[in-house]
RNA sequence: GCACUCGUAGCUCAGCUGGAUAGAGCAUCCGCCUUCUAAGCGGACGGUCUCAGGUUCGAAUCCUGACGAGUGCGCCA
């Protein structure tokens, strides 16, 4: 059932269903169908809420524009609507600055509208995001999934959702191999003491380059010789490739750490691939003995040709397992090892079929709760000249975006504030923007739409941009400390009545209920839209409603609206995971 | 070949569980700092919503087909 937790939508809806009564005694009509449909007028001229009566149409049995009207007769009156305007088959409300002041900031203010209960639906759920390799270097392509699960899963914390976010680093595998093959072989460069993870990530592109231009050359058979050999000493645990990998994995881990500690991210639970190997060919030897997997070309896997999914391998035919074999040792131990009701993977959308097979493996193994798994697919992060793959070196680093973007920052917009402010705020500042460029960057597309990267547009602040609302917040900030904003002067807001206000305050009253809608739909940009509306909206108020030079009453009203359109950005900003900087 | 995704203004994108005149940003042009941060505000310019059918009182939105772009389809992860 739908919770009426806007109190505006509450209120009209109650007007609504009291009409409908009225008006058609005996008519069936759901109050969650009315209050459900109840949005935004395009157009500020024509009211504030409207409701479209084309749905009422076929249970009250009469056209559209006639129940308009009909329920426009018999509304009752209310303090909270000065005006209901009809419109064809449009009934539209017009709300008081009492009415929004009453039902909306109040709340704001107390700070209760950030605390209500949205849904009734609260499963358990994990998030698996991030699954960067070790001994690879973490390139702005991984930072779309980062932010994109960071978050979905703040903004399902804040629907009170119950979340576990976890991270599944790929810490086995050929790639490893490759890499401590180059480290023991061919490298020639002295371990760094800093940075180690970073330099390790380059020496695995240097491995990959030369492995494919030895292709070929009579170096090859050597080459596979030795890879095999450190494949077989990390599956037996043993040997000095073993140490070797401990050590660098431990390198890779670090990076992590530091690039998560930057996006302010955290996991409950970190899943390694190497934690998965045998186990998850322990299972499938077990399916196989029950006769449920097949052998079929020397690989053991399950025939999925009817469902129109092919086979999908599980052992391969000289004893090892597969990425779907970990997944689907994995989706088990999650679901018993947290005892969770839905299993989120976000993961890019080139492994939509891989999930489809993994998922319908373990449907016919038997596993109910592979009707919970899903794959929340996302697309690339591609450069101008094409996809980034950092088994040919071509990415843009992280910490390359961080650093230009950092530096320009300082440099074009916060030099200014040098001596009067501290380095250190100067510094964590232009880390707070940067930061806010880029996941703000991140999450404001459509999940299946590319993003084609270019780092001179990603240098350029202005327009839609994480930076141009921490501007909005700072700015108030600095309004409410330089007029002597007091949370505690009785404020009469029926003075918030010119259209900047109202719409101010229209666009605000909706924030429940686009947080929702995101957690729902899985959908981070319609956080960042609405944000970015009600940080325009807000731009529109300032310039045109004086606050200082205002009469007192006016003043201490307008106050209290900036205090509150500050108070929803910042919590829409944190949703994703953006801090919001007290000036800049 | 089959499957999935995308195709909206010069460029980058919202809008897509059908509904009121298709919205932003960037770029271009014109205004606004002796008044609360100009990383800002206001305005102008700019669109046969790829095309063709269909469903409907009503389609950018749903269905079918075509065209164009991307991705994936048994021993990589």
């Amino acid at each position: 059932m739908t919770l009426e937790h806007n109190l505006i939508l509450k209120h009209i809806t109650d007007l609504l269903v009291a009409s409908i009564e009225k008006s058609f005694p005996e008519a069936q009509v759901s109050r969650s169908d009315i209050y459900g449909g109840i949005t935004e007028t395009p157009n500020l001229k024509m009211g504030h809420f409207a409701f479209a009566c084309f749905p009422l149409a076929k249970a009250l049995k009469q056209a559209p524009v006639q129940i308009a009207n009909a329920l426009k007769e018999n509304m009752d009156q209310s303090e909270a609507v000065t005006e209901v305007l009809l419109q064809g088959p449009y009934i539209n409300f017009k709300l008081s600055a009492k009415g929004f002041g009453d039902y909306l900031l109040a709340e704001v203010i107390s700070g209760q509208f950030f605390e209500k209960e949205l849904t009734q639906e609260k499963p358990r759920t994990m998030i698996e995001y991030s699954q960067p390799n070790t001994h690879k270097e973490m390139h702005v392509g991984h930072m779309r999934n980062l932010c994109l699960g960071n978050a979905l899963v703040n903004i399902k914390k804040y629907c009170k959702q119950d979340v576990i976010p976890v991270t599944y680093p790929g810490d086995s595998g050929t790639h490893v191999a490759k890499c401590l093959w180059y480290l023991k072989f061919h490298n020639k460069e002295e371990i760094p003491t800093q940075g180690k993870g970073e330099w390790l990530g380059r020496i695995y592109s240097t491995a990959n380059l030369k492995l494919e231009d030895e292709l070929g050359t009579d170096k090859e058979d050597e080459n596979r010789a030795q890879l095999t050999e450190i494949l077989r000493q990390l599956h037996a645990e043993e040997g000095e490739f073993f140490d070797l990998w401990q050590e660098t994995r431990k390198w890779s881990l670090e990076l992590m750490e530091k690039t998560y500690d930057w996006a302010g991210v955290k996991f409950d639970r970190w899943f390694f691939e190497s934690e998965m190997d045998q186990p998850s060919i322990d299972i499938c030897k077990k399916y196989y003995d029950d006769g449920v997997f097949v052998k079929d070309d020397g690989a053991i896997g399950m025939d999925l040709k009817d469902d129109k999914l092919g086979f999908c391998i599980l052992i391969k035919s000289d004893g090892t397992g597969l990425y779907a074999t970990k997944d689907v040792a994995l989706a088990i131990k999650k679901f018993e090892e947290f005892g969770v009701q839905n299993n989120i993977y976000i993961v890019d959308s080139r492994q939509a079929f891989h999930f489809k097979q993994v998922f319908k493996v373990l449907e016919k193994i038997g596993f109910e709760q592979a009707k919970d798994c899903y794959h929340l697919p996302y697309e690339m992060v591609e450069l101008t000249s094409g996809a980034m793959s950092s088994r040919k070196g071509n990415i843009v680093a992280l910490s390359e975006l961080v650093n230009n973007m950092e530096s320009m920052i300082v440099e074009k917009y916060l030099e200014k504030y040098r001596g009067d402010w501290s380095d250190e705020e100067i510094q964590s500042t232009a880390h707070k923007i940067a930061n806010g460029a880029i996941k703000y960057g991140m999450v404001r597309m459509d999940n299946n739409r590319k993003i084609v990267f270019d780092m001179n547009e990603w240098l350029k602040l202005d327009g839609e941009t994480g930076p141009y609302l921490q501007y909005v917040y700072a700015r108030i900030n600095s309004l409410l400390e330089k007029q002597g904003y007091n949370d505690k002067t009785a404020v009469n807001y029926s003075v918030l009545d010119s259209d900047a206000e109202l719409a101010l305050m229209l666009k605000m009253s909706f924030f429940n209920d686009v947080a929702l809608k995101a957690h729902e739909q899985n959908k981070t940009n319609l956080i960042t839209t609405y944000l970015y509306e009600l940080g325009k909206q807000f731009n529109s108020f300032y310039a045109e409603c004086p606050i200082g030079k205002a009469e007192e009453e006016v003043k201490a009203a307008r106050l209290a609206l900036s205090k509150s359109c500050a108070e929803i950005i910042n919590t829409g900003l944190s949703l994703l995971g953006i801090q919001a900087p007290n000036r800049m």
